[in-house]
DNA sequence: TAAATTGTTCACTTTACACCGAACTAATCA
DNA sequence: TGATTAGTTCGGTGTAAAGTGAACAATTTA
């Protein structure tokens, strides 16, 4: 016996989505539009709803919108005879987006690797440490591009 | 052949180590401190020093060691008789550190499947580009578990 | 052609953060 | 008991990002 979800379940939910990517560094009207969005049924919504519903600016939506068309979360499609563009969350490159972050981990593992190389043998402990942060980096990334490969792989079939 | 390493080599590397941390959301003076105490030999420094060699001023570097020391990145040790504090990379933590980052795929991964939970059955084909990109989530945070535990159990033997 | 719709752009305000200098505390030294 | 050392705390400044309102297209409708 499920209980029934209610509207104020699903503004809480665009809240929660929110936050999660706040927490990835969209700004808060990023966060509430990517929320709507997703809860959005049909998944897709038009410029002034999502004004409404942010209760931001004209002018934040728009720039937020810009913004994250411009980082391929956002896109939006058009309906003949309907002068408005309907917004929806292009979900397809979220795996890019991802890809990206990796990055940040192949940066971290060669600067330590560099460090090591450019550090003398006199602290070998502290050295020592840092190869095998170094190490762990590695692995990590490695693995999550083999996740990655195979979710790709798993989805095209 | 090796080149010799110059000293100059040594801070253009503290740079380079100063920048992974601030793209990774550390401050310019808080990644400075980290790639000080990365290269240093030993490998600790005193306030003295890091307030010398970063050109900062003793108010900023006291705050950055204090959130450093809060986010558990630097630690510091003491000689008796002697009065200053040696502070040091707490390397043992990162591990911890990045398992805190891991709990924000798990966030991601939980937002996602509580939003597919709160949605109608009308649109499946968005609901089930959620439900692949939640299980690829899923997948990634199981990868990473795994692979922390593999070098945790690696480095106490 | 006038009026409405659908956004965009610009100049401004507000907010948050990094950093600073100076005053302060707590411990040690002479 | 001063004077020094080691670091902290406080009030403030500079800068960048987030958001606003109002003016401005560009297209469509009446």
């Amino acid at each position: 016996m499920a209980a029934k979800i209610t509207q104020a379940d699903k503004q809480r939910q665009v809240e929660r989505i929110g936050v999660v990517f706040e927490k990835a560094g969209i700004s808060p009207v990023g966060g509430r539009i990517i929320g709507l969005l997703m809860m959005a049924e049909p998944p897709y919504l038009t410029f002034d709803d999502l004004v409404e519903r942010t209760q931001a600016s004209r002018s934040s939506v728009s720039t937020t919108l810009k913004f994250l068309q411009a980082e391929g979360l956002v896109d939006y499609i058009t309906f003949s005879g309907d002068r408005k563009r309907y917004f929806q969350l292009f979900a397809s490159t979220w795996l890019e987006i991802f890809k990206d972050r990796i990055s940040s981990l192949t940066d971290f593992q060669q600067v330590l690797e560099e460090t090591v190389a450019l550090r003398s043998s006199q602290y070998p402990e502290f050295n020592q440490t840092l190869k095998e942060v170094s190490s762990l980096y590695g692995d990590l990334e490695e693995k999550i591009k083999k996740t990655l490969e195979d979710w790709e792989k798993k989805r095209r079939k």
